[in-house]
Parts: structure tokens; C-alpha cells; sequence
DNA sequence: AGTATTTGACCTGT
DNA sequence: ACAGGTCAAATACT
């Protein structure tokens, strides 16, 4: 473990260099390039140590949690409840990678200024991502390639008007990850639902639409708008739109909002090892169709990549060793910072998360309306 | 049976 | 009128 502590701290210590050189070297992409690969690969070295470390515990119970599913995009209402949980044992005050909302700054404290790191060795997913977002064959998750009726929906002459429109916020960029042939933004913590997809006018890809999974339960309006960049097939562009207002049912908001509105423009990654690539951490909605686990490699990677902690339970024992070595390192708010809220319940979380999992996890409606009827909020007007 | 995704229609802002 | 955003029936999947 020393070992991996010092690999870790060399690449923070990397990184911090990089952030301090950040205003001289902004007109020297070439060198910022190499100065973020180098960053990446002290990173991949620590990932390597940690998975000899931590074999992917969560991987496994992954695997039995959520009972194989290979290659399908269905089957999101157990994962969630792994996810809900795991973001939830990843924040607190001791975690260096809450603490600050992913359109301000990186896992250490970079600002975001759009850098895209290629990891060495990526393969091209472009095809896989395209196929993915736009529904086409070999979008494993999507069915339906024969012409069909109508399906879309009648004319609604009465009804509720719709709510206005949550404006959105402006682009940014973190990694996106690749799990076998497929290709989607890193797990934000968060359960989404697809709801819609467009071709945009100019655009090469067509744009989906996202919106929080307790929507119907806590009537949390979270959305998020996700897109390949034109220029980039390796990077998403994910804007998110409105607040989370769910996970508050039972406990204290654990996850806090996002501070939105906020962009995020997600660029693959892939990571290469001797024995090929790797999985990266798992993309928890179930509209991104991972049907593994995440691992403890991907969740450094996903740190030093998104400056958001990846839903992963392995950090309750990563949070506090990670911390350690970098105190002192980067600031960050405290408390009342954007990501983590739940600074005051260190001791009591795992327990109380684990009960708000379980019933946050939006798995079963019905079940959740007799569980809880009272803390359901009266919500939609639809 | 329950839930998620797909996708054409419809709504809304410019 | 147009483009982007949302709805909701049909469908797929577990």
C-alpha cells in the first residue's frame, strides 16, 4: 500500500505542477498535452497498484447483485441502488474529491479549461458511441429497427400546460469511458432515464435527453442533455439542467444538487494495461448500459478525469487514505461546498445511506408509494 | 408485471 | 417557420 500512496502522491504532485503552470502554459498546448499525459499515466501506475490491491470487490458483488445482464442496457432499478449508495460513501468532509462542483474545477483542484487527455492506446469507439446514442444496430440496448405504427403520441388538446423549460447551462468537458463496445459519459452518481433524443441542426450525432430517475417519486426535475462533440467523437458534451431534489425522503439530502446549470463535455478514455484494455467505472444510469460493476482502478481514474468521485463503495476505505496524502494539497470549501453536504454525518452515513438506498431506489413505484406515501411530494402536474 | 428505451408527434421559444 | 425540448404509445427487456 506504501507503495501505492507514493504512487499516487507523485501524481498529485504532477497535477499540482501542471495547475500552477496552467496560466504560463496555456498558449502551449503541446506542452500542456505531455504535462497531462504525464499526470494520466502517474494516475494509471496508482490505478494498476490499486487493483493488484483491491481485486474489485465491487465488481464482484456487482456481479451478483446485478445477476450478469451482458450487454444490456435494462435492468438499472437494482444498480441504482448500488450507485445511490456508493456516491454517498464517497462524499463526505474527508473526501478530497467532493467538495467542489465539476464545472469549477478538476479532481485537484484544476480549472476545468477544456483539456482533452487521449490515454494511450484509446481505440476508436467512435462507431460504438454513435451507434449507441443514435440508436442504431449494434446499439445493444436498442431494439427496434423495423419500420413500426405510429407511436408517437395524439394530439393532447386539454391537458396541464408544461412546465417551463430549465435552462440549461454551458459546455464542459469530462472523460467519457468505454465498456466493452460501448461507449458513455462517466457515472455522474446520479439515475437517469431517457427520455427523448434529437438530431440537432449541425450537428453530426443526435442529442439525448435525460431526466432523473425519482422524477415520478420526489419530483426531482434534474435533466441532462448528452451529445457527441462534432469535432471529437471521443468527447460527450453533457449539460445538466435543474437541481436533484430526490434523496431527501428519509435522510438528509446526501447527494447535494449539482450546481447547475452546468455543461460537461465528457471525452473517452480508455485505459491500456498489459493485458489489454481495461473496464472503466461503470456508468450507473441504466440508459448507459453497463452491465458490470465498477472497479477500484476506475474509480481513481474517475477522479483524476471528471474531479467528480465515481459512485463506488471501495472509497469508504480509499476516502480517508487518499485524503491523507493529500492534505494540504488543493482547497476546498468545507461543508457547505457544492458536493458535499453531508460533511456532518460521517460517522452515521453507511447505515442510514444504506436504508435511504434502499428505499430511494426508485425500483418499485408501488412499493415506494406504500413504503413511504408521506414523503412522496406531491408532484406532477402530469 | 414492471420498468426502461425508442421515436414520431406535439409544444414552446425565437 | 424553424429548431430544440418534451410527451407518451409501442416495444423490449428483466
Amino acid at each position: 500500500m506504501d507503495a501505492t500512496l507514493v504512487q499516487i502522491l507523485e501524481a498529485c504532485n504532477l497535477a499540482k505542477a501542471l495547475e500552477a503552470e496552467l496560466a504560463t502554459l496555456q498558449n502551449h498546448p503541446h506542452y500542456l498535452l505531455s504535462s497531462c499525459e504525464r499526470v494520466v499515466e502517474a494516475f494509471h501506475k496508482a490505478i494498476e497498484s490499486m487493483r493488484s490491491l483491491y481485486p474489485s470487490p465491487l465488481a464482484a458483488s456487482a456481479g451478483l447483485l446485478y445477476g450478469g445482464g451482458e450487454g444490456s442496457s435494462r435492468g438499472g432499478s437494482r444498480m441504482q441502488e448500488v450507485n445511490i449508495l456508493d456516491t454517498r460513501a464517497l462524499e463526505g468532509a474527508d473526501n478530497p474529491f467532493f467538495g467542489r462542483g465539476p464545472e469549477e474545477t478538476t479532481a485537484l483542484g484544476l480549472p476545468q479549461l477544456g483539456l482533452e487527455i487521449q490515454m494511450p492506446g484509446a481505440m476508436a469507439p467512435a462507431a460504438a458511441a454513435t451507434a449507441e446514442l443514435a440508436g442504431a444496430p449494434g446499439y445493444t440496448g436498442g431494439p427496434q429497427t423495423e419500420v413500426r405504427p405510429f407511436r408517437g403520441r395524439r394530439a393532447e388538446a386539454e391537458g396541464p400546460p408544461r412546465q417551463p423549460r430549465i435552462p440549461a447551462g454551458s459546455p464542459r468537458r469530462v472523460r467519457a469511458v468505454r465498456t466493452g463496445n460501448s461507449v458513455h459519459p462517466p457515472d455522474d452518481g446520479y439515475t437517469w432515464r431517457k427520455y427523448g433524443q434529437k438530431n440537432i441542426l449541425g450537428s453530426r450525432y443526435p442529442r439525448s435527453y435525460f431526466r432523473c430517475t425519482h422524477r415520478n417519486f420526489y419530483g426531482c426535475e434534474a435533466k441532462k442533455r448528452v451529445q457527441l462533440l462534432d469535432d471529437d467523437p471521443y468527447t460527450y458534451e453533457v449539460t445538466y439542467c435543474g437541481t436533484h431534489t430526490c434523496l431527501t425522503s428519509t435522510t438528509p439530502l446526501l447527494v447535494p444538487p449539482l450546481p447547475l446549470p452546468t455543461t460537461i463535455i465528457t471525452t473517452i478514455a480508455t485505459t491500456t494495461t498489459a493485458t489489454g484494455p481495461t473496464v472503466p467505472f461503470t456508468s450507473g444510469g441504466p440508459s448507459m448500459g453497463n452491465p458490470e460493476g465498477p472497479t477500484a482502478a476506475s474509480l481513481a481514474e474517475a477522479m483524476m478525469i471528471t474531479g467528480q468521485a465515481p459512485p463506488l463503495s471501495t472509497s469508504i476505505q480509499l476516502g480517508s487514505w487518499l485524503t491523507r496524502g493529500l492534505e494540504g494539497g488543493s482547497s476546498h470549501s468545507g461543508p457547505s461546498h457544492a458536493q458535499g453536504g453531508g460533511g456532518s454525518r460521517d460517522a452515521e452515513w453507511p447505515v442510514a445511506d444504506l436504508a435511504d438506498a434502499m428505499f430511494n431506489s426508485g425500483s418499485s413505484g408501488s412499493s415506494m408509494d406504500a413504503i413511504f406515501p408521506s414523503t412522496r411530494q406531491d408532484n406532477q402536474n402530469n
